[in-house]
DNA sequence: AGTTACGAGAGATCGGTTAA
DNA sequence: TTAACCGATCTCTCGTAACT
């Protein structure tokens, strides 16, 4: 059938390379010693030029070779899509042998900061040119802009995912209730959820606890007075500690001084984050080493690096709790 | 059963060289 | 610059296997 492709784009970069050479020397012989070919296969090259552009690019005289009004016209056009096409490889190479290695890396923004130190301490050292771009949503808005393209890979925790989604689960945390100082929730090791019912509540906006708890498949039978909403986890807290009232909250959620915590039972609710990839998508270096990392990362380690983003260490149930 | 991915083989095309 | 030739590469086709 022969190639029709490479008939209709005829114009090649070694075309253009060998008529850039030619330009500058104004000689086929020194510019085919340039471009490291023959003088007969660089003729050939630039008559293929000519043909395709319609007309002479270089007047050939004796000892006075030069452009005609066709090559002085194209050679602009010719030296800057030589120019891309060098630039373009430039930038692939350095992307191949991640000299810059951009990673839009999604993070459900009610996992705590803490948490994520670690990880990311990880992935710089062994990513040295790592362009990290963090992006933070609630869960369901995440996993779109990852269905989406808009990013990489995400970190996320959920019941269930949509089918085109590859699912690795990292770590699993229980939920708990944060009360302030002095509130009978003290006297208790672990609080039934029906506990809740009446009390005072500050709603965290982006939640995912009752996703979590919907999926256990058991009736609801804490009805709390909702006093607050607020998608800032700080202010939420800063709110329980003033004896607004209790949150439900994740256990590895950084918490400020002045509150109290218990795991909550009957029933227990937890929850796993994940990395979640697209399946089929094909993960560039960076990515498949941000995976890697990311299912051998200790993750029960990382609150140890609480201090070092301003948030305190956890209470958890009087700190006899152990990590999952 | 239909679709997709992959590999092998055949033929066409291209860029290279040498010789004239 | 042209002609003849060579080796590499590309495209197409076909068969096979895996998957849905």
């Amino acid at each position: 059938m022969g190639r029709p492709l490479r008939r209709e784009v005829a114009m090649e970069m070694h075309q253009i390379r060998y008529f850039l050479a030619v330009a500058e020397t104004l000689n086929f012989t020194r510019a085919a010693e340039q471009c490291n070919v023959t003088q007969p296969s660089l003729t050939r090259a630039i008559q293929k030029l000519e043909e395709e552009m319609g007309g002479l690019l270089f007047s050939r005289e004796h000892h006075n070779t030069h452009l005609t009004e066709l090559g002085r016209l194209a050679q602009p056009h010719l030296e800057a899509i030589y120019s891309a096409n060098a630039a373009v490889l430039a930038e692939a190479k350095q992307y191949r042998s991640m000299d810059r290695a951009p990673l839009k890396l999604g993070v459900m923004c009610t996992i705590s900061p803490a948490r994520l130190v670690g990880f990311f301490e990880q992935l710089k050292t062994r990513v040295p040119m790592l362009d990290l771009m963090i992006r933070d949503l609630p869960a369901k808005p995440l996993v779109e802009a990852l269905l989406a393209g808009e990013l990489d890979v995400a970190l996320v925790a959920l019941p269930s995912f949509p089918e085109r989604c590859t699912v690795r689960p990292l770590f699993t945390e229980r939920y708990l209730i944060a009360f302030p100082k002095g509130h009978r929730f003290e006297a208790m090791n672990a609080i039934p959820l029906a506990e809740l019912n009446g009390e005072d509540y500050l709603q965290r906006v982006h939640c995912e606890f009752r996703y979590h708890f919907e999926a256990l498949g058991q009736p609801k039978r804490h009805n709390v007075n909702v006093r607050y909403h607020s998608e800032r986890e700080d202010w939420v807290q800063a709110m329980i500690a003033a004896g607004m009232g209790c949150a439900v909250m994740p256990e590895h959620l950084a918490i400020l001084p002045g509150l109290s915590t218990r795991v909550i039972i009957d029933p227990e609710v937890s929850r796993t984050v994940s990395l979640v990839t697209i399946a089929g998508r094909r993960f560039t270096p960076v990515e498949q080493v941000a995976i890697r990392i990311a299912q051998t990362h200790r993750w029960d380690g990382a609150e140890t690096k609480a201090g070092a983003v301003g948030w305190c260490d956890v209470e958890v149930g009087g700190g006899a709790m152990p990590l999952p």
